[in-house]
DNA sequence: ATTGCTTATTCGCATAAACGGATATACAAT
DNA sequence: ATTGTATATCCGTTTATGCGAATAAGCAAT
């Protein structure tokens, strides 16, 4: 991982959504994000397959679900940057409505 | 400007490269950047006009110089993200070399 | 006006990246 | 075994991006 890497991994629309809803959540499944991004599936998963290859998140298999979430073990200087990036973007659109999206999702019960 | 953008600017190492050298000091002309990046003209010019177009610097003409320099009037929002992360990537490659060239460079008397 | 220096832009090319639809794979339940 | 659901990957296409070489433009001095 380099900065360069870095950047360019947050530099599309897709994925820094993501990133930025994993950044206030435990983990998230594919049809989450289809769901509140309004994302085709091929979509959420050609970028997760980018992310997770950047190790920004790791997966996790749950009977069919596979689940998302930020990666535990990322180097502190990467998760400190990503994590001050998402604070500053949480007050910008379409991240306020993003958030807005999985709370009222979360409390209808998620997929 | 909006966050997808502003990362889709950091994420190119010439682009990345000048503008740490930018947060580093007040301002630097193209050959500057040519000598201490070891890029040539062409490619320098071209990324300055993106950073110009994105807003992030600004140019001024001195003879036959133009010397580059961040925009001061960037708003306080993206000019914290973009100096928080100039500061992270402070101690890494390449960026800690280009430092030291930096320094090297200024006092031998600069272009 | 010509020369010399600095910077900007154009050009054709090559590579990378994003896209949606279709297909393949994985798992659970019947 | 078959069906249904969820996810990953492949495919062909389109768009974006970076590159160096060459050319143009801007300025200062002769």
């Amino acid at each position: 991982m380099n900065a360069t890497d870095f950047f360019k991994t947050l530099s599309d629309a897709t994925r820094l959504r993501c990133l930025f809803l994993l950044s206030h959540c435990k983990s998230l499944c594919v049809c989450d994000f289809m769901e509140i991004l309004q994302a085709p599936q091929s979509r959420i998963s050609r970028h997760f397959k980018y992310l997770r290859d950047a190790g920004l998140v790791v997966d996790e298999r749950k009977d069919q679900w596979v689940h998302y979430r930020l990666n535990p073990d990322l180097a502190a200087e990467w998760r400190d940057m990503l994590l001050q990036n998402m604070n500053h973007v949480a007050e910008q659109q379409p991240f306020v409505d993003d958030l807005a999206r999985l709370k009222v999702y979360q409390e209808s019960g998620c997929c």
